[in-house]
RNA sequence: CGGGGCGUAGCGCAGCCUGGUAGCGCAUCUGCUUUGGGAGCAGAGGGUCGCCGGUUCGAAUCCGGCCGCCCCGACCA
């Protein structure tokens, strides 16, 4: 992809509507535009950024067995009403009418979509376990929407839901959750912290969220300091071990009854980008999912819901990573591998030279955003530092002459000069 | 929802106190020069001063109402 006809609207200053360090390089890096409070515009940045983060998820969760699917984003209200959930949801539920005066509703979730799908078609334990999920906008009407796409009205959210026959199976189905989302994060290069958490509207008696370490963060978290090395790469062994270690929320956090001693106690921050519920029959009673099991016994199905903010995880990653030039992208959600810099526009050796290689890294499939806009050599490193892109390849009419390239790291700045088909290589590894 | 702040060109801001018909930087367009960390000079375009009403000969400026956005808190995932 070429700069010059690629939509990219940076913005030199910080807007004054950003405060915090992640909606300023949204906005500065053109990722987002906000339309109204809590409600943005996603651009091709950041819709790249979005949509390869939403990947590794689904990637995540295929692996962990759990089948997509797409429900609405708008529900009836009589669905609701059967839960109960209608009037205890409050006014953050964005509540309207249809042309035929038919009370619906935007969905701030979907267990009880979800519980009507399952309840109609499945009637035995043969058909259980399922775990079902989908990725799609949410909408919850925040009195005081912030922090950019981190506490928006609209949002993108994975959400998941199991059904199980009886507890042993659903703590089953809760425990690879657990597992999935420890991997699912530090695939996003993120260390996330699984704490005991409020299950809120949802419902429940075991819940966990998972948070990451910011100063930014909206709730302040208490952890036994044997999180401050969790490096290892998750593995089955580690869902019982993580769930015994203590780290809770403020809500659930009580310093009188805390297990942990005073001197390995962690005070911090965290913005919560996951958490899993389980709920047991709070949805399936209300709303009739029964199963026959082996014995002729009929059952209401055993749940637990699952959720990973998506579009939430852009800002947070944003908040983990970057430094004063701006934003550094993990491999794994970068909206373009390379970007490469044409240090002097119109030099026939260099034009040259950046041609060939778009052309050599895009045959390679690594994405690359090359810079070829008649810019000075200044404006060019300042834009891509700022979008993050993790590896910048530079070519100058002297190191184009010279049939050179130089390759900088984004993260640490490294530089290294060397022949194209070498940095190719390096690349496309 | 309580408290506070802000709305003037695409972005960042000044002007408002003390009314006289709008200005600066960046960005944009043109030309020349420049060319490895957001260039220089010259010129040009771009604004219902958030909206409605009031006061006044005259309102960006004073008064009233409304709307929007941001921050702190409460709330929430």
């Amino acid at each position: 992809m070429r700069l010059s006809e690629y939509f990219l609207p940076v913005l030199r200053e910080n807007p004054q509507e950003a405060q915090i360090v992640s909606h300023r390089l949204m906005l500065r890096a053109g990722m987002v535009r906000q339309s109204s409070a809590g409600i943005y515009s996603w651009l091709p940045l950041g819709t790249r950024v979005l949509l390869r983060i939403a990947q590794v998820v689904r990637e995540e969760m295929d692996a962990a067995g759990c089948q997509e699917v797409l429900m609405p984003t708008i529900q009836p209200a009589e669905l609701w009403r059967q839960s109960g959930r209608y009037d205890g949801y409050g006014k953050e539920m964005l509540r309207f009418r249809d042309r035929h005066d038919r009370e619906m509703l935007y969905g701030p979730t979907n267990e009880e979509q979800i519980t009507e799908i399952f309840r109609d078609s499945v009637k035995s334990y043969r058909d259980l376990p399922k775990n079902l999920y989908h990725i799609q906008w949410k909408f919850r009407d925040e009195v005081r929407p912030r922090f950019g796409v981190m506490r928006g009205r609209e949002f993108l959210m994975k959400d998941g839901y199991s059904f199980d026959w009886d507890y042993v199976g659903a703590k089953k189905s809760y425990d690879n959750m657990f597992l999935a989302y420890l991997k699912t994060f530090a695939r996003l290069g993120l260390v996330a912290i699984p704490m005991r958490a409020d299950t809120g509207q949802i419902g429940g008696d075991l819940s966990h969220e998972f948070q990451i370490l910011a100063e930014t963060g909206e709730s302040e978290v208490f952890y036994d300091l044997a999180f401050d090395s969790l490096r290892a790469a998750p593995h089955p062994d580690m869902v019982a071990e993580l769930q015994s270690i203590y780290a809770a929320t403020e809500e659930k956090h009580d310093p009188a009854s805390c297990p942990v001693a005073p001197e390995r106690l962690r005070r911090a921050r965290g913005i919560e980008i996951g958490h899993i519920f389980y709920f047991g029959t709070k949805y399936s009673a209300a709303l009739g999912a029964i199963v026959t099991g082996p014995d002729g016994e009929q059952r209401p199905v055993e749940s637990g819901s699952y959720g990973i903010g998506v579009s939430r995880l852009v800002g947070a990653i944003i908040e983990a990573s970057h430094d004063a030039n701006g934003i550094i992208w993990p491999d794994s959600v970068a909206p373009f591998k390379v970007g490469l810099i044409n240090l002097k526009a119109g030099d026939a050796a260099c034009d040259r030279a950046c041609g060939e290689m778009e052309a050599a890294l895009t045959r390679a499939a690594v994405s690359v955003l090359h810079d070829d806009r008649d810019e000075r050599a200044g404006a060019k490193f300042a834009t891509m530092d700022l979008i993050g892109l993790p590896w910048q390849v530079i070519i100058g009419p002297k190191a184009a002459q010279a049939g050179r390239v130089e390759l900088k790291h984004r993260k640490t700045g490294e530089r290294q000069e060397l022949s194209p088909e070498a940095a190719l290589q390096r690349l496309a590894g």
